[in-house]
DNA sequence: CTGAAAGCGCTTACAG
DNA sequence: CTGAAAGCGCTTACAG
């Protein structure tokens, strides 16, 4: 892209105004050592000539940073464009930008726009995507992130992560309990869990609750199908076709996130196979489509704009010697989509 | 935000080297006037050290912008986020950083955000929400777009709006059209419409395709009911009540987007009207979740990742004399929503 | 091909 | 309270 022409600079605002530069720069940023009247002419000045401050200078002059980098898998994913709502909108409360990256579930693109988010020296870096099970793969991001931290960075970062930072912890250990449980308690004997990549922290959490729910009836998550696909409404919809085909007796499919649950409903609707009267479907997340689905969507809610809000709140504070850490809670949503497990016979 | 502590700089390079702050320069900007073998031992030196260039001295110091302004009106919209996801996937492609913010539907605010992406001297700036049919509503923003683009900037749109810059032009009228004229194939006599804010130019475009299809029908659009609400789910919801309530013998329902249609459906089914067998409703953009919505939801396909792409694609290509327009073309989804209307008696 | 120097537009000690 | 000056970290003519 090309650069920009000269736009109005400050110094336009102080010569109009008949003030130094120091006093104009006083003046708009709202420091004191100005006398109100002064800094009341600038200010009008300033306006009248529709003068907005390089934040480059700004910046680079010493001033504090105003953006935010925010770093999702993919902001078309509703779980992900709901949380960078969240952010955004409190960011504009605050007066703040908000640059967005894709990560695409690339731990070798994420680290790549870790960096450029520090080129851009961003005071704050929020990681909302999901960590790696495996702390190597995210090793280079990790120090990348670490080295912004000391140099004064924040880093704040949603579920769990290699990098020690400020995080918002989604319940999801918890809530896959809970949901099985929900499922167990239905009769469901013959589940299958549609899982998303293996390497993703999110959904090692949530199948560990899964599994810690089979325990508790006595069944190990050894003897559950557990089929690993990509975290889609697509990943979703193709394990759905290899359970029709290959998992006889299957009675109720948990997706370990909405968007693959919505894959599953479709399969199962297009192979006429009726929800929950033949096989029960749970997902997770709870999108705001999911209670709008046919049959409406038993879930796992978490609070996603609010997690937005306060990954971002964290991220402002200060830094603290320990990081912070908060759990989101979680509330298992029970609508149309879950239904007893149908008897072998009769 | 407090500002971060000096990070390596590119004289930290260049000593390290052995070479003067030129030559580092050029060897890192990729410009020629360096011997390779010297260009090599800096890039390699940098590479060691994990240097980053600091973004805002680049842009201050006369090197392009490398970020670009999204104004959407909210990003947690999926007509938003799939666009936004076309710009980002884009952006990261071309070594380009995205810039999100949020006018929530409201000028004022949405003025104050340009204002803001112009202070941050992004070399690009993309207005992705409708525009408003009140050109005096958006003059201030008008006048601050201009300005910035004679300053160098370059100005992309979604939609039709009053500033002169290049725009993808969703098929609005067209599909309004279309969409309107596949219900009146179907029988359907008592189509009520859902309709979000009078003022914006989406609204009006696909509502005067709508009237063109009346008129072909000899109907005029005066005698068909528009129920103006918010252009969301909820307002779609709360449309349906009112219809359901007020407009005795409807058999058609007809969105203006998804969001609100799918407002709709869910009311209706929880009302227990059968849809399409008491009436059809159809929608308009085509979200990803639109096909998997019981019943799946006719409506008219808008290409919203690719019209992020292109409207970001226009915005790099140097301004022309005349300003570039490219219409999005659209396409009828005739899904399980819509039927034939019901017959009076028997 | 390489380097010394000016300049981008601000902010912030340092004097007054 | 106000101003002159240095400096933030780069890029880019201008010399050599």
């Amino acid at each position: 892209m090309g650069r920009t022409r000269s736009a109005l600079r400050l110094v336009d605002v102080a010569d109009r105004a008949g003030v130094s530069l120091a006093t104009a720069s006083r003046a708009l940023s709202g420091r004191d050592g100005v006398s109100e009247e002064v800094a009341d002419r600038v200010r009008e000045i300033a306006r009248e000539l529709g003068y907005v401050a390089n934040l480059h200078a700004r910046t680079l002059a010493g001033g504090a940073t105003s953006t935010v980098g925010l770093i999702v898998h993919e902001i078309d994913d509703p779980y992900f464009s709901e949380i960078a709502g969240g952010v955004v909108r409190l960011a504009g409360e605050q007066g703040l930008m908000v640059q967005i990256c894709h990560s695409g579930r690339d731990p070798e693109f994420e680290l790549h726009e870790i960096r450029s988010l520090i080129a851009h020296r961003v005071g704050v870096i929020i990681v909302a995507g999901s960590g790696y099970t495996d702390p190597k793969v995210q090793a280079a991001a990790k120090a990348e992130l670490a080295r912004f931290q000391e140099a004064g960075g924040r880093v704040a970062v949603i579920g769990r992560h290699s990098v020690t930072a400020d995080a918002v912890l989604p319940d999801n250990e918890e809530g896959g309990a809970a949901v099985a449980e929900h499922l167990l308690s239905l009769g469901h004997r013959k589940i299958v869990v549609v899982a998303g990549p293996q390497r993703l922290t999110t959904i090692a959490d949530r199948l560990a609750g899964v599994a810690r729910a089979l325990d508790a009836q006595g069944m190990s998550i050894d003897a559950v199908p557990v089929l690993h696909t990509d975290f889609t409404r697509n990943g979703g919809a193709e394990a759905a076709e290899k359970i029709l085909d290959q998992v006889a007796g299957t009675t109720a499919i948990l997706a370990l996130n909405d968007a693959m649950a919505i894959g599953v409903l479709s399969t199962l609707r297009s192979r006429g196979v009726s929800v929950p009267g033949q096989i029960s479907v749970a997902g997770f997340d709870d999108v705001s489509v999911a209670a709008d689905l046919a049959p409406s969507l038993t879930t796992v809610r978490l609070p996603m704009a609010q997690m937005g809000e306060q990954v971002l709140t964290m991220a402002l504070r200060p830094s603290s010697t320990r990081p912070r850490r908060k759990s989101t809670g979680h509330e298992l949503i029970v609508r149309d989509s879950t239904g007893p497990a149908r008897t072998r016979r009769g």
